[in-house]
DNA sequence: GAATGGAATGTTATATCGTAACATTCCTCA
DNA sequence: TGAGGAATGTTACGATATAACATTCCATTC
């Protein structure tokens, strides 16, 4: 299978300035609607319209981020409303939470399994989703008597194509 | 007799409930205040009572536990001393932020580079940072052509204390 | 021992993020 | 068609963090 560089980003490279990301944002959306169905719960108009939000770019946004798109066509909601949203999105494996940014990402592999990492460019705001196997395998044997439930690994830094153009 | 566990908290190993934190409190602000002298900034009242709240025990503590601490003795202390203190013990390594709990622990080891991992015991609230080689080796494969500027690794579990005493 | 200038702190106000609690509406299914 | 649970509306509040400017402290210099 040749390598395509132009479709939308495929998993473990960097998304670029350039892509087609309407594709990624209406697949994401058509993925989540699906599963909602296999999976027997409600993808309702907020949910929808939250999770659409949050697929505007690959930078992590903000809750009230998502309330003001909610809010710009005269409606008034409430923080809440987002909040739940985003609770049912998580829950689901659409929407990852970015902790050290407070903010919120889509995930793009959201039939998958969730041992994830996230590379976050500090430059363009860009973030990543990858999941690397050594990584993975590294942090189940970093600690032998631990239980692990859940893992946060958000690495900072400059992505390729931001570094690319820095030498201006 | 079982094995003496009661000296401070050796590194790499999950602190023992019953270990004697006095000492790792001791330590670690004897330790802040030598390097303080020998980097020529100023380890003042305010960013030694800081670190003195943080090291009062192992879980993270959030700005205004600390700051409640601050004014317990009837002082009227604003929220900006505490962030101003955890931005300069954080700067010269004394403290970590915690980004899964927007809270913050103190550093074992403030005089080495800080390539280090946290474990998060759901049940007790403790914290252990680790700094584990092969993790650090994978984190820096993982992502080729990012330049990676700081890591984020926050593991959620039971540690083994309380998982040794949860089948009551 | 003043003068000085940067570091540290004091102070007020506000921005940003997140949840509790309860009322109402909507949808499904028996 | 009438429960009954899920989802949303609404109000109020709690928790986390920073902006902006005034004042004080302190080491250096003259
Ligand atoms: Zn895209
Ligand atoms: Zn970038
Ligand atoms: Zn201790
Ligand atoms: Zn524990």
């Amino acid at each position: 299978m040749p390598p395509r560089k132009t479709g939308h980003a495929k998993a473990q490279s960097f998304p670029a300035p350039n892509h087609d990301h309407a594709a990624c944002a209406t697949d994401a959306l058509a993925r989540a609607e699906r599963l909602c169905r296999a999976r027997g719960v409600r993808f309702t108009e907020i949910r929808r319209c939250v999770l659409k939000a949050i697929w505007q770019s690959h930078a992590p946004i903000g809750a009230y981020d998502i309330l003001a798109g909610l809010n710009a066509k005269g409606a008034r909601h409430a923080p809440m409303v987002v909040y739940r949203a985003l609770e049912f999105l998580q829950a689901n494996g659409f929407v990852h939470r970015v902790a050290s940014q407070n903010a919120f990402i889509g995930c793009a592999h959201p039939d998958e399994g969730h041992d994830s990492q996230f590379l976050i460019c500090r430059k363009c705001g860009t973030v990543a989703e990858i999941a690397n196997a050594a990584v993975s395998t590294a942090l189940a044997n970093a600690a032998p008597g631990f239980a692990v439930e859940s893992r946060t690994v958000e690495i900072s830094g400059v992505c390729p194509h931001c570094k690319d153009h820095s030498h201006a």
